[in-house]
DNA sequence: GCACCTTTGAAGAAG
DNA sequence: CTTCTTCAAAGGTGC
């Protein structure tokens, strides 16, 4: 299962990111330690230092330009930022530089230089995106960035010093910017000559500024701080509770391309949020995010995968999965967060579940104290049951079924997807039950203490009246609670626009086709899919191979437990009961038993034979009764 | 507005 | 241990 395992891909970083950053480091070191390259390095900086200092007479006024003035910092960013353009424009060699002139940030304040990058080393793709919004010129190392020329090289701390002076950066700051510069280059030596240099001159600049001026916070003519689009994110200012769009993960609009603040579908599509919860989670896998910088959920050495939307793994999750962490989707106290301090979607306030619209009923803990019921109610929020193999497939796929059908009643949609789920093959279902299995463990993880239990009675009335008529009307004749009969209307009515083309929508899955589906064949996969839940299987049991069993769940003789659940009155052996229920119920058999030399094999044959011509005496409907 | 329908699977209770 | 019940999603339908 690659896409589960894989991670190849979702490396918090990507492979030539390191790649990169080892051979930085590597040529910085030996930049350091070669001598003549300090020479040169010396003779390089005096030289542009004086061309700095003489080319801008400006210098030594401009240092005094740092002092408070009537709006001295406005033409004192001017003037530091034609410095950085026109260093750009020297240092990119023509080519690469060809926008207008920089007119970017004149700061940039990053709150913590290692904060931005993860543990690897490499810059955070949020930071990414930002300072690629941010600060245009940044060439914030892209995977491409870093295999052409502007990667660092040799030369380029060399060349990051130049620019330095060129940006007319005082002397005296020189032994900050170039121990600044080294610093960053041994923290991230993925940034390349800009990214240093403005990390370091805004830092530098910064400060000085701050420090000369004794002005923390420059009043900008829109009475909006010029950094202040910076500070934002630094981490006394940031607030994960309004996370700015382009820290959001990597959502770029695909048009504009500029990062945009995901859709509440996006961000977590198994576990919709509230729209008033939505503002709260920072990180579509933000509620993954632990508190203490330590992961909740064992994140893989290689990459992140996000257990629930991970779902759509081999569709549209892969955007979901291509999320990355960022140091900046720090988890954040919230009101609405579970006891664990972690958002999960699967928390549904039960006031915000009544009232979406109602931004007051998340507010309500500190509103008005009238209704101490409801606010006890607020207190234990909704915990939904973790969503099963078939759900996931479900929520993946029914788009997919709605677009190819007219149909648009769930009931019926859901029959084909039913149909569907068993007409997938080993190695798809597969993947559903092991994604279904992690989201269990992740829920557990979440909500140690929650039981399925909690939720009994939560929805108002359960349809089943166990209608009042005993089993006995029926007699032997089986009375499948789910009626069958929509089941082929439905699949005649979805034929049309499936059929042209050959889905599997109207392939049913007959004995012959699920014995000739190519995964059938795979005799030890559900075993490998599943080996949590088969470990604790016997071999020979009668169970539905993709249907794990919970570890501690005796199910091994009910494997067909849904369908033995469907037909409370049918007394019959599970497997027959299953045969007899299911439309599709030779994809769901073992293997071993699908072999044609397989007694179960002959007699489930046998059962679907009758099954298919007893079938339409089985559609016990309701009208019927 | 709410329950129902419909699917499969998981979990828990009950027998 | 087996059986049964409930809930999870989703959205049209019917009352």
């Amino acid at each position: 299962m690659p896409q589960l395992n894989g991670g190849g891909g979702d490396d918090l970083g990507a492979n030539d990111e390191l790649i990169s950053f080892k051979d930085e480091g590597e040529q910085e070191e030996k930049i350091s330690e070669n001598v003549s390259s300090e020479r040169d390095l010396d003779e390089v900086k005096s030289s542009l230092v004086n061309e700095s200092e003489n080319n801008s007479s400006s210098s030594d006024s401009e240092q005094t330009d740092w002092r408070p003035r009537p709006r001295p910092e406005l033409e004192s960013y001017e003037k530091q930022r034609e410095y950085f353009a026109e260093a750009l424009r020297r240092q990119q060699d023509g080519g690469f530089f060809k926008g207008p002139p920089y007119a970017g940030y004149p700061f940039l304040m990053i709150p913590d230089i290692t904060n931005p990058y993860l543990s690897n080393g490499s810059l955070s793709p949020s930071t990414r995106t930002y300072l690629q919004m941010k600060w245009p010129l940044l060439d914030v190392p892209g995977t491409a960035a870093l295999k052409d020329s502007r990667s660092p090289t040799p030369g380029c701390f060399v060349s990051c010093f130049s620019l330095l002076c060129w940006s007319g950066v005082f002397s005296s700051y020189r032994p900050i910017y170039k121990s600044g510069l080294r610093e960053i280059y041994q923290a991230s030596p993925l940034m390349n000559c800009r990214t240093c240099l403005m990390l370091v001159g805004a830092e530098v600049k910064l400060t000085a500024y701050i420090e000369s001026n004794k002005v923390p916070v420059v009043q900008h003519p829109h009475h909006v701080h010029p950094l202040t689009p910076l500070i934002t994110y630094s981490n006394e200012h940031f607030s994960p509770g309004t996370p700015p769009s382009h820290l959001s993960p990597e959502i770029l609009d695909p048009k504009t391309g500029i990062p945009r603040t995901p859709h509440p579908s996006e961000l977590s599509p198994y576990y919709p949020l509230s729209p008033g919860a939505v503002g709260q989670i920072p990180h579509p896998l933000g509620w993954l995010v632990p508190q203490h910088g330590q992961h909740m959920y064992s994140i893989p050495p290689g990459g992140f995968r996000h257990p629930y939307p991970a779902l759509a793994m081999n569709a549209s999750m892969s955007s979901l999965v291509s999320s990355r962490f960022s140091p900046h989707m720090v988890p954040h106290p919230s009101h609405g967060l579970h006891q664990t301090g972690i958002p999960h979607p699967a928390i549904v306030s039960p006031a915000i579940k009544q009232e979406p619209n109602g931004d007051n009923a998340s507010n309500s803990t500190h509103g008005s104290p009238s209704v101490p019921v409801k606010k006890e109610e607020e207190r234990k929020p909704h915990i939904k049951k973790p969503l099963n193999a078939f759900m996931l497939y479900m929520k993946e796929m029914r788009a997919k079924v709605v677009a190819e059908c007219t149909l648009k009643e769930s009931a019926a949609i859901n029959q084909i997807l039913g149909r569907r789920w068993h007409s997938l093959s080993r190695e798809e279902q597969a993947k559903y039950y092991e994604l279904a299995r992690k989201e269990r463990q992740l829920h557990s993880q979440l909500y140690p203490g929650w039981s399925a239990r909690d939720n009994y009675g939560k929805r108002k009335k359960r349809k089943r009246d166990n209608k009042p008529d005993s089993p006995q009307e029926s007699n032997f004749l089986p009375q499948p609670k789910k009626q069958c009969v929509p089941y082929l209307p439905s699949e005649k009515m979805c034929d049309s626009p499936t059929s042209s083309h050959g889905s599997m929508l109207d392939s049913p899955a007959t004995p012959s086709a699920a014995l000739a589906s190519p995964a059938a064949p795979a005799a030890t996969h559900s075993e490998q899919a599943q080996p949590l839940s088969l470990t604790t299987k016997p071999e020979g049991r009668t169970h539905h191979p993709h249907f794990p069993l919970p570890g501690k769940a005796s199910g091994s003789s009910s494997n067909s437990s849904s369908s033995s659940s469907s037909h409370p009155s049918i007394s019959l052996h599970s497997q027959s009961a299953a045969l007899l229920s299911r439309p599709i119920p030779f994809t769901t058999l073992p293997p071993s038993l699908l072999s044609p030399s397989s007694p179960f094999h002959q007699a489930a044959l046998h059962s679907h034979h009758a099954l298919m011509q007893t079938q339409p005496l089985s559609l016990v409907t309701k009208s019927a009764e």
